[in-house]
DNA sequence: CTGAAAGCGCTAACAG
DNA sequence: CTGTTAGCGCTTTCAG
């Protein structure tokens, strides 16, 4: 019973085998492994029998090619180390739950070359809906999701137009926000840390949105400090500890992300700072990692686990053109001063 | 030249579209598309120029099947919020670099019944190679990577037989030394902080090794407590002032992990806990994400990058049986004492 | 350098 | 409830 020709190539196990296995026909097999109920009971047990005895995975990539169907979502994202990422995929696995449908994640690393390579990559998969992080990409970027024939959902970000559905919250709106609030708690010697990360275009619409809530009140920034690639804690500290030296009465500093604000508030707490008498602090995101700290930093919800559920529940209702804004919450922390004159509830 | 039968499904376009734009035979356009070498530069600009004109995006599902190759390289781990796996995946997209192969992650969530289906999944679209972590499958997933006919690298832990390639660390070993490194110390009453995630094997062969570390001293764990779910700050935080209540004479708490590790620190810092002299610290991974703490916690690196580097290269070099094994380095920070008699170099 | 023919493994659409 | 017949869109192979 050994193999007659062992050096022949081995060729891969079909529907077939488990056809033959079974006596059951390849069409039926093929019913009863979709889990179709028009199958009989009996005839269902001999065949899952026979493919689990064969260790029979069928081949999807035939099957997608008969059926045009694919039951995966493309999910284009700039980077994953990010922590922001994560959760929005954890969103999206939510709302896919029950449907069958797969998320893949792509990676852009911010860069719009690579994000059109990684989008011609993912349709060339023929995926049944793309998510797809920020609005602004590249003509050919867009040509290429204005022509896909799944729905495409634009997440993150609500301030501009999208190629079909989106699913954000306003980034400009969350930056202004954050500008009135430290504006009414007293602070008017305000700094930024930021990234050089051109491509991050939330981060910028958080801080035009921020230097326009400024500039109602006629305030400016006073100073800014900028770091390339990811962020930590260590980055928040020294460029903290860069713009406080070079702008020694700032009272104020916001900052691109927790991650380097947490930075920066630990600096403070080592430089015996006062925070937030002498010193306020903000970030965005809400990280909840950063719960532990002694203190709790000033900061926004980005929405990020509700805008992954959201967008994928518009992907399998295969909506199109739909349009959802979230609106993020302030949570002022510790490290903004209480405005003078505001009444307590 | 509007379309005659708006309502007629459009026919998705296919390679003949291509062919007829340019007057180039199908077989022809294929092979352009697929940048082979032996087409007149004449034919080819043309062919790129109608495929460009049109949008069109090649279907790999068809190809995949005609050709009996796909680009995809399934890589599987329990999750990507943790921060270690992320750095992974930079290591085999670093390593696949170039190769044309992609990689596509699916999560286990840490459940041996979620790894076989994401699995099974990942099969059936007959990937060019498996990356998965840890050794430990349920019968059903191990027999499934014993037929798959792509190469499967096992990856993180070398501590255990691999179903093929393994690339990976002893965490058992590097359990090991840590206790020796804290008993060398001079460190005697000594706590765990943990996770309950019982299939985290990783976690769990550490601790085994730590414990066998002590015991070689004649030493046992004090005490140890556990949290449920993610790692943060806070769980540190909470978990070391739990354990230091219940165990007030301890002298050193070994957490499973940077994240804990750093939250104790933060606690000992808040509290007044002289660090490393009342009490030693020691956490797992290095992550840099936490470099900017106020002191830098004692850790052993766990290979992260280079891990998923060298998973990937086995990969795309189509080898079988490989067997690599990494050294992590101990990193003794500002959290351990000075051993007593050590000379300085 | 280019083209024609024959499938890849599965499923839609019918027939029984 | 089960079987038969055509493809799905591309690539392999073999001729020109």
């Amino acid at each position: 019973m050994t193999d007659p020709a062992p050096n022949r190539r081995r060729r891969t196990m079909t529907l077939r085998d488990v056809s033959e296995a079974s006596g059951v026909s390849e069409m039926t097999v093929s019913r009863v492994l979709r889990g179709r109920a028009d199958v009989s009971a009996e005839t269902r047990a001999r065949v899952l029998g026979a493919a689990r005895r064969l260790g029979y995975v069928p081949n999807r990539i035939a099957g997608a090619l008969a059926s045009q169907r694919v039951n995966l979502v493309a999910v284009i994202v700039p980077s994953m180390s990010n922590m922001v990422f994560p959760e929005v995929l954890a969103g999206i696995s939510e709302g896919l739950e029950g449907s069958g449908l797969q998320p893949v994640v792509g990676l852009t690393r911010y860069d719009p070359g690579h994000e059109e390579a990684v989008i011609y990559d993912m349709l060339s998969w023929r995926p049944s809906g793309i998510i797809i992080a920020g609005l602004e990409h590249s003509d050919a970027t867009r040509a290429m999701l204005g022509a896909a024939e799944c729905p495409v959902v634009e997440i993150m970000d609500s301030d501009g137009a999208p190629v079909d559905s989106l699913v954000g919250i306003s980034h400009r709106r969350a930056g202004g926000a954050m500008a009135q609030a430290i504006v009414a708690a007293g602070y008017r010697r305000i700094g930024f840390v930021g990234t050089r990360m051109v491509h991050d275009h939330r981060a910028a619409k958080r801080l035009a949105g921020f230097e326009a809530g400024l500039a109602a009140h006629g305030l400016a920034l006073e100073d800014r400090a900028d770091y390339a690639g990811s962020s930590s804690l260590a980055k928040g500290r020294d460029l903290t500890e860069a713009l406080v030296r070079r702008c020694p009465d700032l009272d104020f500093i916001y900052y691109t992300n927790d991650m380097v604000g947490a930075g920066g508030l630990l600096w403070c707490a080592a430089q015996g700072v006062a925070v937030p008498e002498r010193m306020g602090l903000a970030g965005f995101n809400a990280l909840e990692i950063l719960g532990g700290l002694p203190r709790r930093l000033a900061t926004m919800d980005s929405c990020r686990h509700e805008i992954g559920r959201r967008a994928a529940e518009i992907i399998r209702a295969g909506e199109r053109g739909r349009l959802v804004e979230l609106t993020p919450t302030l949570q002022p922390g510790d490290t903004i001063r209480r405005p003078a004159r505001e009444e307590t509830p």
